[in-house]
DNA sequence: ATGACGATTTACT
DNA sequence: GTAAATCGTCATA
């Protein structure tokens, strides 16, 4: 049997969402959408997901329901969901099986296949194809269907580990969780100050340039 | 059965 | 900056 790509391990998953989140930075999402076609994106954004008691968590409280069942899977496993009526949002689960830990991936730079991502996103602009969660899923055709999926021996989609330094980063609050109360005060968002490729959600390009 | 609300994106003023 | 789009999910009843 052919040795595969190198992926994420077990081991790296199994740990909690905030070393995960940062430890993404710089991997690679690799979706194989047939024998000839390979999609690439460098990870850039992260978001950590840090629990029970993490009230912008969909298992806030020890909340367990049809959605985010996956979120108590073992680490490695995909959670996607559905949101706002029209997107989907991809998690990299992580912790112990049963502990609802997990990482939003929040943007990527296109690497391969950026001409299929153009083509389901309508737009050409490079840094528009992966900047937002739920771009990204989108320019990489991840839905329903690849909720639960197991990262770790998938055909489909696997992480490729960073190769190569750590890049530096620059951490803030999360996206879109207003109503958490002290928890969206927390410093659990992660991104490459480095790259043109990240979300611009409240963020203007200049102030984003201010602060890489 | 019902209603409020999103871990967002896009277009428009 | 503000608002629309759009519908599955979940708590309440």
């Amino acid at each position: 049997m052919a040795k595969g790509p190198t992926r994420l391990s077990h081991e790296a998953c199994a740990v909690d969402a905030q070393i995960l989140a940062k430890d993404l930075i710089g991997a690679i999402l690799v979706r194989q959408i047939s024998p000839s076609l390979t999609l690439r994106g460098r990870i850039v954004e992260t978001e950590a997901y840090v629990g029970i008691h993490d009230r912008a968590s969909h298992a806030f409280g020890g909340r367990r329901t049809p959605r985010n069942e996956m979120m108590y899977a073992q680490a490695g496993t995909a959670y996607v969901y559905f949101t706002y009526g029209m997107h989907y949002c991809m998690n990299i689960v992580c912790g112990e099986i049963n502990q609802p830990l997990a990482v939003l991936i929040r943007a990527l730079e296109p690497l391969g296949g950026i001409e299929f991502m153009q083509e389901r996103r309508g737009r050409q602009a490079v840094t528009d194809l992966c900047s937002g969660p739920g771009k990204l899923c989108q320019a990489f055709g991840i839905d329903r269907e690849h909720n639960g999926i197991d990262l770790l021996t998938s055909n489909s989609m696997w992480i490729e580990p960073r190769d190569g330094p750590l890049p530096r980063l620059v951490s803030t609050p999360r996206i879109g969780i207003a109503s958490a109360g002290h928890w969206a005060k927390r410093l659990l968002r992660w991104y490459d100050p480095q790259s043109e490729h990240v979300s611009g959600t409240g963020k203007s390009p200049r102030s984003r340039k201010r602060q890489a």
